[in-house]
DNA sequence: GACTAAGCGAGACGGTACGTCGCGTCTTAAA
DNA sequence: TTTAAGACGCGACGTACCGTCTCGCTTAGTC
């Protein structure tokens, strides 16, 4: 398969993509804009959330990496502060809404992302947990599962429901409300014994 | 509009709803369940989300007040259990992964859905927070949306993305981990000049 | 159904029948010469040979009417030049060598075609056979059927086959080369024994 | 070209005939079935109807031969009788059945079939005539195309368009029909004169 | 025995049309 | 007036084959 066909879909997908979200992206736009035949984009892909995943993870590919950085706390904003950025001020935003509800009415689809997306950052959160623990600073034990949902939760409820915007401090700020429990400051035993 | 035909062609919608999810859910096929021609149902649905949102809301009536109870912790849990339980054990949860694309296509029902869940669950939450400052449970100066969206975040990115279950603890879980910056036994600057 | 539609659709059904044959036909093509949207087209043809087959039967309604002559000879030749003329002048000649394969093909438009068609045909050769004979011009006992296929046989063997031309003359020689069997002037036994 | 080649193309476009009928044939399965390279075919037949054709032809080739036989009526019966069998019994009914709209429709496969089919049967139905005059047993002055077509168009026609039945007693009955104008038994002229 | 030229397999590709789905609009007649 | 019934235009879907093309790999035939 040339390589040269598959840009010339990426380009043209990412081009709708930007102009109408994945509402406005079409196989028959995609194949119009692109000069490929419709044939050859389904021979590649299989629907056109696949065509969307596709150009989704072309941009995520360097999103998930994080630096090491001195401090945990530091590493876990930067981590954040990753996905806050691509999500908020890239397509990825609007990728990401028009493709959500397709993950759970494709199963194929939904396993990529969980396994392209969610994996990768649930393997990265594992490793900043192991390291911050190491370093002390962070306390044995966590839950890596639960660390994820909360850094990332809060940011995709923004971008999906709530419709808060994704700002500057939003990852900062998110770390620090969960960073008590990560370095077991106040341990949930503490604090219900607290009053 | 008569109520009977507006019950009729809500209880068509949530049964086909129940059977496949927003995508099997189609205006014609409501109309041929329900008995309702399609005219009249365009007369009071602008869309077919705007019909599954409908359903949505009737069943979210209920879900968002809160009993008082002795602590805020245990509120809080309460709180957090009512959405993981309807999300992760009726249509509900379905229905909001299938509508959720559309809320970012269609502003008008995706403010539709805020106003009537997401602004309601932030009332909550507001009010919870005072009750639970006002008895010294929490800390005060809190930031009510950033409480939201850690309680909340989590259990949607579970079901919308990382298709983590909803399993019977995580209500808990999730306030456990919170707690503690609730409560302020850890603080920010604690944490920060913890290294 | 509007009534305008189905014209609106048969015209221009005609118009590429007539440029093209039935290879020139296309649904798509027929729905953008009569603005008729396709889906329309298919709520009421099964597939292209199902509307070219429509036209077919429009044209051929009258040609089956054979009027009452004087001897059966002649209502035999009028019969087949019906037949000779409508193949050999007008696109219906086209048309039929274009259909002819898909009644093989497809079940029910074989089945159509029979019907409407060939029964008819069948029934008036049935119906000429009869007062031929009840006159005196033909003997009796006659297989109807092998009347039917000597006399139209000729005619689209040439149309369909040998590519030779449907001329003035071809109904009346036809016809002529049958009736000897038909009047039973020289029975096959008579022949039989005539070396 | 490898003779090999060309057989493996010939026999898999037999199978997938004797399967599907010239409908059910396609280039890309007989290059599959066959192992030879959709180009490798497409360099030595134009078209899939080429390809059909070439099959028909195969078969064909010892169908016209007549042995000759002691009188005119028993060699003109074996004659038609073999066009019965094999159109009746074999795949060639059923890819006659799917050619024939092509002959119409490709001109250069139209001219191949005549030459190739109806030409040789013309001629021996002239042989036959010849020698049927010469011995007697016919009359003088036949036309002998339209001795062809009445012989075999109604074979034609019921295998193409009465869908009625190719039977053992066909031919004869066709032969019979046919004779009285063929011994001059009954001439035309005596029959017009009849009334 | 090496060297070219042709024939071939493999398969990607542009293209046309297919027949289907569901949308949302519109018209008509009855209630 | 509101409704049921249903025809309609429309845009896109995903599929099937078509016939063309390019690319290496054989495989002879030629020097």
């Amino acid at each position: 398969m040339k390589e040269e066909t598959v840009q010339r879909i990426l380009s043209a997908t990412r081009e709708l993509l930007v102009e109408g979200g994945v509402h406005g992206l079409t196989v028959e736009g995609v194949s119009g804009r692109s000069g490929v035949a419709k044939t050859t984009i389904y021979r590649r892909y299989r629907s056109k959330d696949d065509l969307a995943l596709a150009v989704l993870l072309q941009m995520v590919q360097d999103v998930v990496a994080v630096p090491e950085l001195d401090d945990t706390r530091s590493e876990l904003v930067a981590f954040v502060h990753g996905a806050v950025r691509v999500l908020g001020s890239t397509i990825m935003g609007r990728v990401m809404q028009g493709l959500v509800s397709d993950f759970a009415a494709d199963p194929e689809l939904g396993r990529a992302f969980r396994e392209q997306i969610v994996a990768r950052r649930m393997a990265e959160v594992r490793r900043l947990v192991e390291r911050g623990t190491a370093r002390g600073d962070l306390r044995p034990g966590l839950d890596e599962e639960m660390v994820h949902d909360l850094l990332f939760g809060p940011v995709y409820y923004r971008l999906l429901l709530s419709g808060a915007p994704l700002d500057e401090g939003l990852a900062e700020r998110v770390v620090d409300a969960v960073m008590p429990w990560l370095t077991g400051a106040g341990s949930a035993e503490a604090v219900r014994s607290s009053h």
